[in-house]
DNA sequence: CGTCAGTTTGAGCGAGCTCAACGTGAGTGG
DNA sequence: CCACTCACGTTGAGCTCGCTCAAACTGACG
C-alpha cells in the first residue's frame, strides 16, 4: 500500500498515518479502533529524521510531548550531581519515550539518536484532551507508564544485585525480545549502542563490558562481532542471566 | 476537628475523608476542588490497619486497586529469578503505592508492612472512570506515574554510579526531605526499616550498611542510635551524597 | 596513509563482599 | 524478676570482582 506523502518525512514506504504503521501493534495505537486512531493521527506530527548524536530534548528543557520512535533508536541519559552520565534507558521502534518529563514540567533525561532515526512527536497537551474522549487510550497510556516503572525495577536489581556477566547476559536478552516483538530475528542484530553506553547502562567500566563479552563468547552462548551480535542458545544465555 | 467514624479504622483522629485528610496536599488528592474531592471519597476505601510483616499484596497477585499510605510505612520488593530479595521502594504517608501492578495486571512487588499501617485503597476501575469525570484527578495520577519514574531512575543512577557512602547519605537525605513535605522535622526521624532492608534497597551488604553509618557518624555528619536518626549538618551531607 | 574514537587486553589495586564472631535489646517463659 | 532466646546489628580479617591506569589494536573517515 503506497500512501500519500504528508509532511517532511524521508523513509521510503514508512507509514504515514497510525493505521498503516507497521508498529501500531506495539506503539501507543494498541487496540485502538479504526475511527480512534484517525484521532490521535490529527495530533501526531511525523518529523524529520534525527541525526546521530543529535538530542530530541535535553534535561531540564520544557515539557512539550511524548515520542514514540518510528525507526533507529535513542538512549536517554542524565547527568549526576557528580557530573558523570548515567544511560537509564535505550529506546527501539514501537517504544514511547519522554514521560519522565510530566512530572515536574521539564524532561529529567536527555534523549539522543544512536543513529539516524526517527520518531511521531504528540504533545501532550492535545493528547491529555484526546485521552478523555477516547478511555482505550488513557488506558493504554497508562498501561505504558506503569510498563516504565516495571522496566525501572528490573534494571535495579540487576545494577543492585548481578554480577557483571549476570548484567550483560540480561541485557542481550532484553535486546532480543525487543526485537522480537518488532517481528525481526530473536537471534541476530545489531547493537547500535557503544560499549560505553552499555556499560553506563549496566553499571560497568567499558573494560569489564568487553571482558564480559569476551568471556559469554568462550562460553559460546554469545557470538559478538563488533556491532553485529548472534545468540546460538537463547536458553543457555537465560540460565547465566539467571 | 473530630468526626464521625464510617469505618474500620482505628486511628485516632484520623481523617475520614479526602477533604478533612492532613495529607490531602501530598496524595491524590492535590489541587483537587471540593467537590471533586468528594467524588474521590466515594471510591476511596479506608481499610483496617495492616500490622507489622503483614502484606498488602503480594508478587503476582492479580492487579486490583491502587494504595495510598495513610499511616506508617511500607517496603516494597520483588524476589530475582535467583530467589533473592531486592527492596525496590519504601512508602511513606501521602505515597501511593500499586501502579506498578497496571502493566500486566499483576502486581510485580510484595508490599509488606514495616510497622502497623493503614492505607486507603482506591479500587482501579472506579478509578479509571472518575479519571475521565475529573480530568484534575488524572492529571494527578500521571503525574504521579512518572515522578515513581523520575525517582526509579535516580535510583538508577545511585545503584550504578555511587560509592556506599554516597549511597546511604543520598538515602537519609530523600526520607529527610520526605518527612519535611509532611511537615515533619527534616534533622531527626526514625528509621521504620531493617539495616537488611536499607541493605537491599541499596545494592550492599548488611555489613556496609552498617559500617557506613559508623563512618558517617564520625565524620559527624549522622548520628544515628539504633533506629533513630538526627542528621547534625544537612549541607554535609548534602555535599557528601554528591 | 595518518588520525582519532572506540574497543580490546594486561597488570595491579581497592571497595565492598564473605564468613565468622561477638554485642544488643525486645520478647518469652520459668 | 531474671535467664534464655532469637533476630538484628556491629566489628574484624581476608578475598574477589570489577575498577584504574596504561598500552596496543581496529576500523571509519579525511
Amino acid at each position: 500500500m503506497v500512501l500519500a506523502r504528508r509532511s517532511d518525512k524521508c523513509e521510503p514506504h514508512s507509514a504515514v498515518n497510525c493505521g498503516s504503521c507497521r508498529l501500531n501493534t506495539l506503539c501507543l495505537p494498541v487496540s485502538l479502533k479504526m475511527d480512534e486512531m484517525d484521532q490521535l493521527d490529527q495530533i501526531v506530527q511525523r518529523r524529520k529524521p534525527y541525526q546521530k548524536d543529535s538530542s530530541v530534548y535535553s534535561e531540564g528543557e520544557a515539557f512539550r510531548s511524548v515520542f514514540a520512535v518510528r525507526s533507529g533508536s535513542f538512549k536517554a541519559s542524565c547527568v549526576s550531581s557528580s557530573g558523570e552520565e548515567q544511560v537509564t534507558a535505550f529506546f527501539m521502534p514501537g517504544e514511547v519515550f519522554g514521560v519522565d518529563g510530566i512530572a515536574d514540567d521539564r524532561y529529567c533525561n536527555t534523549l539522543v539518536a544512536l543513529e539516524t532515526s526517527s520518531v511521531c512527536e504528540i504533545p501532550f497537551d492535545h493528547f491529555e484532551s484526546l485521552g478523555r474522549l477516547v478511555p482505550n487510550l488513557q488506558h493504554h497510556f497508562i498501561k505504558l507508564m506503569s510498563k516504565e516503572i516495571t522496566e525501572d525495577q528490573k534494571l535495579l536489581i540487576l545494577l543492585g544485585k548481578k554480577s557483571a556477566d549476570e548484567r550483560l547476559a540480561a541485557f542481550m536478552l532484553s535486546l532480543s525480545s525487543r526485537h522480537l516483538q518488532r517481528g525481526l530475528s530473536a537471534t541476530r542484530f545489531r547493537l547500535p549502542m557503544s560499549r560505553i553506553d552499555i556499560g553506563s547502562y549496566l553499571g560497568l567500566t567499558v573494560e569489564t563490558v568487553s571482558r564480559c563479552i569476551g568471556r559469554l563468547q568462550k562460553q559460546g552462548v554469545l557470538i559478538v562481532n563488533n556491532k553485529e551480535v548472534e545468540i546460538p542458545d537463547l536458553g543457555a544465555l537465560k540460565s547465566l542471566s539467571l
